[in-house]
DNA sequence: TAATTGTCAGATGTCGACATTAGAGTGTTT
DNA sequence: AAACACTCTAATGTCGACATCTGACAATTA
């Protein structure tokens, strides 16, 4: 067995990561070393070490001098961000879909049934946020350009998961939810290659859209 | 006039890529904050944020309690990391080019000239870097998505600025360079847009493998 | 000889302290 | 009242020191 010792930074990572998700700290609030020295219990560098991380990231912005805050996004972040994600990924699927075996579509069957499953029983989309990650993760399953997806999934997760994760919570019903990926799995069976493209963009060009609305 | 005092870990940041970029620092090496901070004759705090940030922009490995060694590309970060760029670039190339006016054309025409005329005096490649620059800056004036445009970018850049800079001086001679690129832009012109966006996958996936190949 | 254990130098992760700087508040001048 | 100078506080950037960990080499054992 295997067992890791994390560093105190990427622990203090994750805590901010989770403040943030959680709205304890909200955007364009400022995020000050000390206080969080203090509230941990640790000394600044592990907690300055987290911050850069975060910066890099994209969920915290840095100036010089200034100091850091949680990222305030601008519409033309959130839009942009997801065409980023969008970009990426449909070229991602678009590139590998030629080579989805019979078992690879059964997979993305599955997801899509277990997508429908959670959501006759959910009252709102936390719950689907792991389906949602594990079916983009299937649409990527043939796509071996590893970079190209991580890229994809953090430029979107960033706002989704993180930064807007309480507005992304009420963007859709979950049947509304399901069904829009059941559409896009639809068109995926039929390895419909330049539609698939064009229906990830508005897939994401949607989510963008209603959480500026929001 | 702005005059900016740049922060310690900026400037080391500069001075490493630096090295990293004239093989005073090579792949797979390993970088020892107490060396450079002797070095430098600082501290190692500075040091330690400059390698995080080179860690982040991919210029640097690092593995926790184990040090940070220069990136060691395999031929597959290679070819990913340049079909990353060239996807983001593409898009951001076709999805704004039917917006060019006569003018966008005009500076584009004028960026080819100039890096015409600087491969009739060039003996290599490396006067040729800015003119690169330059035209795949150009290539995407009219993209408004910012992010997209860093991104794109820098997937390209870390490898050819950076890492294999040596390499990529010897990979074209100045006119067959320079004749790659008028090529593109012969067909940007026409903005013939599917055209402009496979001639770009393969310019970036020829660059690519022409590294490998060394 | 090969494998295991013990030791040691050097590197990383973390700490507490200090100088400098940014920003708010106060007071002064016009 | 507005503009400017002057505090004063708190945060950042940087420093030097320490504990812990890693990797290599020496010593030990089988």
């Amino acid at each position: 067995m295997l067992l890791k010792k994390e560093t105190y930074s990427s622990q203090v990572a994750q805590i901010i990561r989770r403040m943030i998700r959680d709205g304890e700290l909200s955007q364009g609030f400022p995020v000050k070393e000390p206080q969080l020295a203090a509230r941990l219990s640790i000394s600044r560098a592990p907690i300055r070490e987290a911050l850069q991380e975060l910066t890099y990231e994209g969920l915290v912005t840095s100036e010089p001098q200034k100091g850091k805050r949680v990222r305030l996004l601008t519409d033309k972040d959130i839009l942009d961000s997801y065409a980023v994600g969008a970009i990426l990924e449909a070229a991602g699927v678009t590139d590998s879909l030629a080579e989805w075996t019979a078992e690879d579509m059964a997979r993305l069957h599955a997801v899509v049934a277990d997508m429908r499953q959670a959501s006759a029983n959910a009252t709102d989309l936390s719950s689907m946020m792991q389906h949602d990650d594990c079916f983009h993760s299937t649409l990527l399953q043939r796509c071996n350009n590893h970079r190209l997806v991580e890229m994809a999934r953090r430029s979107c997760v960033t706002i989704s998961k993180f930064l807007c994760y309480k507005k992304w919570l009420t963007l859709f019903s979950p049947k509304g939810f399901y069904e829009r990926h059941a559409e896009i799995a639809e068109v995926v069976y039929q390895k419909n290659i330049p539609i698939v493209g064009k229906m990830l963009r508005d897939h994401y060009r949607e989510i963008g859209e209603r959480i500026i609305a929001k």
